[in-house]
DNA sequence: GTTTTAGTACTAATTAATTAGTATGAGACG
DNA sequence: CGTCTCATACTAATTAATTAGTACTAAAAC
């Protein structure tokens, strides 16, 4: 058997990222704005914001004739589920090594570091 | 159509992190350490192995009746991989939302951030 | 030498994720 | 009023990921 996952899917977190950048959104809307990067049927989208309103990622209320979308938890709520989910998957749910493969591959300056250090420790 | 990973699935994943503990392994190997997790067969981990294989992640040969198997990369290199695409899939590229994310929700001192920042910059 | 054991190869079934077609209905428009 | 447009609901097909069974073979054990 295969499980199901428990954070958002390659395409459903596409989705999200549309929704999430605006406030509101209707199916077409998603559908437009995903078509300018690549081919996909508007009832492709339908069926999966259907399913992320089943997930509770997104709450719909009838406007006028069609169903208008937002989200249903926090960007940044549900963006730490994943990082969290990941950080358990690949580094056995300790952040440090993730942090250290940040710093070795990943262009970031310990100026940078003692920036985002400071979000903690307002001095 | 469902676009095959370019990095370790979660069960591969798992059969990889076992593998990278030892120098080399054989199918049983593995199958063992699995076993005492959860249930699984024999079967299913060499399946496993064979794709993996495949996939360039192990490299086997014959020795005695059984192949045993090594890794193929580095650990350091795959979960680099692995760290890339995230980044790619949910930060859009960025490492820096995802330091944010690490610091404000993972229990990071600024203590640890600074001598993790001195792995860049020896003193 | 026959049987038991332990390995691989091959096949296949199940489920999740993704995609999209078809049917249907309500409102806009002539 | 009949037709066109645009929305949803329902159904279904495809593929990847995961799991494991069965057949076969070679060596070990008796």
């Amino acid at each position: 058997m295969r499980r199901r996952s428990t954070t958002l899917t390659e395409q459903e977190l596409e989705i999200m990222k549309v929704v999430w950048e605006r406030d509101h959104s209707t199916v077409r809307d998603v559908y437009e704005t995903l078509l300018e990067r690549r081919k996909i049927a508007y009832t492709t989208v339908m069926t999966m914001m259907k399913i992320l309103e089943q997930k509770k990622y997104l709450k719909k209320t009838l406007a006028d004739r069609a169903y208008v979308y937002r989200p249903a938890q926090p960007k940044g709520q549900v963006i730490g589920d994943m990082v969290r989910d990941f950080i358990n998957r690949v580094f056995n749910g300790s952040a440090e090594p993730l942090l250290v493969h940040l710093v070795q591959e990943h262009d970031l300056s310990p100026e940078e570091l003692e920036e985002i250090a400071r979000l903690r420790r307002p001095s």
